[in-house]
DNA sequence: GTGAAAGCGCTAACAC
DNA sequence: GTGTTAGCGCTTTCAC
């Protein structure tokens, strides 16, 4: 018998067995082509596959058909709550349409970017879903070029023709400051994401207009530009808002830099709402836990990798990409961080 | 030329242009063959590689040796906050060492589990790290058997012999008790995870041996089981706790459960820490961040995926396992929802 | 040091 | 309906 244990039965093997040619076994399990062959030799094969525990070697189907019905996936971080249900509502509609996933975490690095696209291309992944461009990202400008079947997800490079699936970030911006205008705020202060990304200038940018649409104080002292989406950044960029200006409100470029910002507050003895309002985006597991319960922007994060992958699917079986951006709508949660402006000002 | 855009150049077009053979132009790129060849051709080959942006194809390379240089990591659920930073910390370390990884999610399915399993075996990867086993289960029983190098992570079989590794949830649970009953607290009550999994019994067993040797109440009426590792559970177990008995304090059997438990206890108008300390287990992310800040077992996921992933690749490497359980330390973390036992009964 | 040739396990075009 | 044949892109003996 060939093959070792783990390996298992060939092909060849489950044709001998059932006395028939490797050629007919091979029609005989596919259910495409099984309408070929006598319903009696079908039984036969299938019974001698079962019988050698037969498990086809996607791996020489793929060689011979050159799809390997594998899609990669490259996300900035794992970790991040942000990324995993993308991930994880993409694995979910590639498996049910019979893909693998294999994944690759560039940990925010430009660098691992490239060489995860290339490890993926070598390993013949059938397309990409990548979570991790950067507005300028030479290697998905290259993945472009090359023709790999590739949909952008969450962020999206400046001028690139990949179909993109992302949160409205526009409209969820315009529910921001439209509830804390309603609250009667006009001082409203935006800790904005990363300018690296298009999330963080796409919110930035709605958050002006929105502003100026709205009747806000569109005041330069209020913005502060976040470097990384992190804890740490928002407490920076809080502690130099809030050093020159006086805001009865912030928005924050993502949750986490709102958490950073609520930690500054405390520090500085400003009570949230009561003093300064909050608002996050993206509305990460458990930001309902916090005290207070944070008002953020909901994203259907899961969502956007289903999404994606229905794309992808679609592209890799007409052969052709349907160059959409596809924004999903977004909704804001309001929660106990975020009050009527105060009578008196604050501080 | 053959090969389209997306494909690329094949090792017979490198070989061609450099005017050798393609078995000489193999051996030129390959590190390990390299010596083989004159130095002068291995120049001209790898000038010719670059020049058409050669790409080796790893799954005809996998065909030939057998080797696809991939792991599977299968998971139960990559959305909770507990896995997603374990397939982060496995990755890096399978990256590194040339490996890719394919992702399973099996949405807490045995049914899912076992096609994963078998998909993952169809795609030829090498081994596999497996976080979403239960104490009975016949398709991780089946990869055992069929001697696929597979490592368990977080959570074991019964009756095992497969290599796994885990936090140390003795340990953890000694931490928990001994801080409780340092702070003065006798009756502690413990809301477990699923006796199905290995954490949920162990965890148990490991609390009311500690409870025995530190001298806490072991009162069955202070017990009760969560069916699954839920905020929803938590909440569910624990108003049946609450409702026949009066802890001071509680051990829940992770994080979510945690949560659950906070909440009933705000719903009841019962204070933490002031009426009831609780303690939770993993230290997900943000936990500091609740109200009050959550008490509860640090684990180090992301190095029990890095160690896991080491076990692996030696296994793979040495054609052997070294049937190890590695068991991770683990650190209570103090912190807010943690007090000393009020002076008049809880309630 | 390099070329020739076989073959990994499978599929698909072509016979019969 | 089923067998035959070729070959996907690569590695790896075996010659020379």
């Amino acid at each position: 018998m060939s093959g070792d244990v783990a390996t298992g039965a060939t092909l060849k093997d489950v044709a001998e067995r059932a006395g028939v040619h490797p050629g007919t076994a091979s029609r005989a399990l596919n259910p495409l082509t099984q309408g070929l062959v006598s319903e009696a030799t079908v039984r036969r094969v299938q019974a001698a596959a079962k019988a050698l525990a037969y498990r086809p070697n996607s791996i020489a189907r793929g060689l011979k058909t050159n799809r390997t019905m594998t899609v990669g996936i490259v996300v900035p971080d794992l970790s991040n709550p942000v990324f995993a249900p993308m991930v994880r509502g993409a694995a979910a509609v590639l498996t049910q349409a019979g893909y693998s996933s294999v994944i690759a975490d560039t940990d925010n690095d430009p660098v691992k970017e490239a060489e995860a696209f290339d490890t993926l291309r070598s390993r013949q992944v059938d397309g990409l879903l990548v979570a991790s461009a950067r507005r300028e990202d030479a290697a998905v400008r290259a993945l472009a070029d090359a023709g790999v079947p590739t949909v952008l997800l969450n962020r999206r490079t400046d001028r690139t023709t990949l179909p993109c699936v992302m949160g409205d970030d526009v409209w969820g911006m315009e529910q921001a400051v439209r509830h804390l205008r309603a609250l009667g705020h006009t001082r409203i202060g935006h800790l904005s994401g990363p300018v690296t990304m298009s999330t963080g200038v796409e919110r930035a940018r709605a958050f002006r207009q929105f502003m100026l649409e709205l009747g806000g104080d569109l005041d330069p002292e209020l913005l502060e530009e976040c470097v990384t989406y992190s804890v740490g950044e928002g407490a920076r960029t809080g502690r130099l808002l809030l050093d020159r200006a006086r805001p009865t409100a912030i928005i924050a470029g993502n949750d986490q830099i709102a958490v950073g910002l609520l930690d500054v507050l405390e520090e500085r003895g400003l009570r949230c709402p009561e003093d300064v309002s909050v608002v996050g985006y993206n509305d990460m597991p458990f930001v309902d836990k916090l005290s207070p319960p944070l008002t953020t922007v909901h994203v259907p994060h899961s969502a956007i990798g289903a999404e994606g992958s229905r794309i992808l699917l679609r592209w890799l079986r007409d052969g052709a990409s349907a160059t959409t951006t596809l924004s999903l709508g977004v909704d804001l949660v309001a929660r106990g961080s975020t009050a009527p402006v105060p009578e008196a000002p604050a501080r």
